[in-house]
DNA sequence: ACCTTGTGCAACCTGTTGGTTGCACATTGT
DNA sequence: ACAATGTGCAACCAACAGGTTGCACAAGGT
């Protein structure tokens, strides 16, 4: 429904991939790279790169920058940031859950 | 390789589905439902939350128990810190990446 | 015993996804 | 001008994922 949902459904759906959370590994050790470049290291072909960086760009987890004839594109790694937010929530809802268990628990007890 | 990256590739493949993650929320609010629960307040038929909760299951996100005849679910959220972990890296080997830059041009303009 | 309700399993359909190859176009160096 | 290198686009393909229906089986309620 909202923004942040369908963000956050395009983090999790580009993170889903090995290669492409392999093409973020090196996008975040490597300054910026080239698409030829990223597929001369990974067992695909360039264009394969070429689609895995655009569904990456979509999630908004990769920038483009033209320089001269090659593309280089260079990590932008924020969204994650809504990706791990969801994952708290569960997380934090579920803890709250627990707890108030044990507080009834503890309460029966008595 | 390693079993951490099968557990972090498990959970990010079990995360990208919007029905999963839906089960996954509704798990976290109650604390056990069934499949016929779960897919009472979804658009899906019992059959395929079924299929999810194997999936999730898989990735060890969720625990079923047998309760006479039928199969309680319930969240075991542990597997979400791995997935956290491996953006966590990738963040901070970015943000590494970056503070080293800002130190590189610093010193050149000095 | 019988009906109801919940689950398990299998076959099947359809859209999507990751991947490929082939070729055209743009840019840089000589 | 020309060769080399890098990118963009399109068609195509096999495999998979999400979903459905149908039916058999197990467990409670009456």
């Amino acid at each position: 429904m909202t923004r942040r949902d369908e963000r956050v459904d395009a983090v999790f759906a580009a993170l889903s991939d090995p290669t492409r959370r392999s093409v973020l590994g090196r996008l975040a050790r490597h300054p910026s790279a080239s698409a030829t470049e990223l597929a001369a290291d990974l067992p695909v072909s360039r264009q394969a790169v070429v689609k895995h960086l655009q569904t990456l760009g979509l999630a908004g987890l990769v920038a483009p920058t033209r320089q001269g004839r090659e593309v280089r594109y260079s990590l932008t790694p924020e969204p994650l940031g809504d990706a791990v937010g969801w994952m708290a929530d569960v997380g934090a809802v579920w803890d709250e859950r627990l707890a108030r268990l044990q507080r009834q628990l503890r309460a029966r007890k008595a």
